[in-house]
DNA sequence: CCGTACATGTAATTCGTTACATGATTTC
DNA sequence: GAAATCATGTAACGAATTACATGTACGG
């Protein structure tokens, strides 16, 4: 029942290969941005944290064109504590939308609130298409997976939307 | 950018009518379950809060049949309050899914995780149309909005997984 | 000169999760 | 006798949000 946290997001991510925080702010906010979050206030304390207790180690990479950065390698420590999160059980999705909030309550007037939503989708399901569809052939089968879901999702949302307003129009137009 | 709040789930709702503690969070948790969280450990100590800061007040209600209950009454300073959440810009909808990291990162069988999820879903979908369907008539439209919404969302998630499943079958069995 | 990409961090606070605690009444 | 509904809470801890802070290099 424990919500999914910032420490296996980046410990999954570590298992495959070592990163820089940067990097993993970087995937995790284009890449598996519509169903994780992260920002640097999370990340890079967590990597301070989970080297301090062992999970990963990092190494100082001098760079003379750009800043300097620290990459990050897993160790024992961690991949046992990836395991762990493997065997857990997986955590509900979880939905938070002050959208339907709104709509629901009518706060907002629905006609604003959903032009207004079209308008975050819209440019979600774009940036989602654009960090994606050049990668595609590369994607591993869970990559391609999460990418249609998302996708999909994103779609079916925007359909339902504009479907509304156009059953609006219809309804101040007879 | 701010996201959306305990506070200001609990002030809306009361901005409609005067409720107990109890009784928000059942609104919470059946009727808004789907796009928003709350729980006793959240709700109790936010009321207490809010009464402390002069957004409500308490009276309480002596009952002989049941345990005693209070009943919070929303006042000016929680109508300012709520105007000023109704003109803030609306957060964004936030979607995490353990689902899809464990997909993406295929930590785990996606067949597995996919049977799962179908079954995660299916649950909710069903609470969604039993709480909702029995009272559609008497639904304001932004509540019904909101359902349909809800509906539409989970009834995609579940046509993706089951066609999902339905390919792999058939990429098995040629 | 401006914005963007690269790169790493901190500090304060709020906030919520998780779990525990209690207890009456009704219904099966 | 057990489970569900009604009803209210606390306590500890962990975690994340928000915002700030700093700096280089490069392209337009």
């Amino acid at each position: 029942m424990t919500m999914l946290k910032g420490k296996d997001i980046i410990l999954s991510l570590l298992y495959k290969e070592p990163l820089t925080g940067y990097e993993i702010m970087e995937r995790i906010q284009n890449r598996l941005g519509y169903f994780v979050e992260g920002s640097t206030g999370m990340i890079y304390p967590a990597l301070k944290k989970l080297e301090k207790e062992g999970f990963i180690t990092s190494e100082e990479i001098i760079q003379h064109d750009k800043p300097n950065k620290k990459r990050y390698t897993i160790c024992e420590n961690g991949r046992k504590s990836v395991q762990d999160y493997i065997e857990s059980p997986i955590s509900q999705d979880k939905f938070i939308s002050d959208f339907l909030l709104r709509a629901y309550l009518e706060t907002n007037p629905i006609k604003e609130l959903v032009t207004h939503e079209i308008d975050q989708i819209t440019k979600k399901l774009a940036k989602l298409i654009a960090d994606n569809e050049a990668v595609i052939a590369d994607m591993a089968a869970g990559q391609l997976f999460a990418y249609e879901f998302g996708k999909n999702m994103y779609q079916t949302q925007l359909n339902f939307l504009h479907r509304y307003l156009e059953t609006e129009i219809r309804r101040n137009n007879p």
